[in-house]
DNA sequence: GTCTATAGCTGGATAGAC
DNA sequence: GTCTATCCAGCTATAGAC
């Protein structure tokens, strides 16, 4: 967790988060340039024209800092998800706009991505309030699934099918992203996939 | 590459073949059980009672022993994705017998799985001879589905289908290995979806 | 082919001055 | 809240003795 800092001003409290928010967004352009588990305390306070120990002001180790990042990188998804599917209009729009929205994130965010879907950092767990916000998010996508369930012909349950799509957005996903990341959405031997996996997956769940 | 080792006698040549097999081996472990990332030659050389120096005399840098690991992931991965598929009598079932045999060498060996599948080690880019290995057998992939290509009902390519099967099976496979890497094949919350994805699949390519 | 010794870094983190 | 100085540990890799 971020070291608490009570009694500050407004303004001082204002400065504070400013100089946090430039922190992390400069650990993930490290991670992006040089990989997940490369960055160091050291190279961010370069980037920062700092040096290393002010970092500790702010976090209170670099496991610190990877999980601020982590519960940033829920965070950012979760809105991200939000904003992209609320306005679908039927579950094959939705099972489309989810797919994209993934995709999407992944591709703009992808150390956040790579530090929240997979393990690159030996030594890195997630805290358990961290943890909890990704499993919140979990819940909340079940019980989106729940309402969807009746409109579809399936003998899986929500929780099935919620983890059945993360599973082949992820495929997608993270194979794209290690292969081919300058491409967009809908491009390359794998995003070029999506409208295939989509179709596959309406074939599947369509009421006869 | 493993450093060449000129004018050997068959029986110097064979001890030193065991000596590597060793080095590997070891490393391995460490992976597993620290990270994919977390390998050092100083840890390496502790765990097979050497000093570090030593490990230079079979691999010229660290990076060519991780080079070396990626070879023999693929190499692996390759005989044992054959072995399974091989008695395969019919799509369905040759389909089947492709995600238990990614599944299972995934969880057989999930370090291994990690560096060829995932990219969690900064720096490590493999040589151009180990890259060769992995597209000939992507290569040979290719051609095992156009065999399969007439048997089913699908506009993809079979480029598409291999890169869409391998995605899938990426998806579920990568998910659990990062969350529930103890369970066996078939079990956890994405182990136990693969059936559902055969079963997907199976429906979207039945011929009528 | 193994070792000791060591160069030369880089890393995380802390103490304490300002 | 920033800095300098520093500790201590670890790392890759090489030189050169045996």
């Amino acid at each position: 967790m971020t070291i608490s800092a009570p009694h500050l001003s407004p303004h001082q409290l204002h400065k504070r988060q400013r100089m946090i928010t430039s922190i992390l967004d400069a650990a993930r352009q490290i991670m992006r340039e040089e990989g997940v588990a490369a960055l160091s305390m050291q190279a961010l306070a370069r980037h920062l024209d700092l040096r290393a120990p002010s970092l500790y002001n702010y976090f209170a180790s670099k496991m610190d800092l990877y999980d601020a990042l982590f519960r940033l990188g829920f965070t950012l998804y979760a809105q991200h998800m939000q904003n992209m599917i609320q306005g679908a209009q039927s579950w094959q729009d939705e099972l489309r706009l989810a797919f994209e929205a993934y995709f999407t994130f992944a591709q703009r965010n992808p150390e956040l991505y790579q530090l929240c879907f997979e393990r690159p950092v030996p030594g890195f767990e997630p805290s358990p309030e961290s943890l909890q916000i990704s499993l919140d998010l979990l819940q909340a996508s079940y019980q989106r699934a729940e309402r969807l369930l009746p409109l579809i012909s399936s003998d899986l349950s929500a929780q099935q099918i919620v983890d059945l799509l993360i599973s082949m957005m992820h495929g997608i996903t993270a194979l794209h992203i290690a292969n081919q990341p300058q491409l967009p959405l809908g491009e390359g031997r794998f995003g070029s996939l999506i409208p295939a996996v989509i179709q596959v997956l309406e074939k599947a769940w369509a009421k006869s």
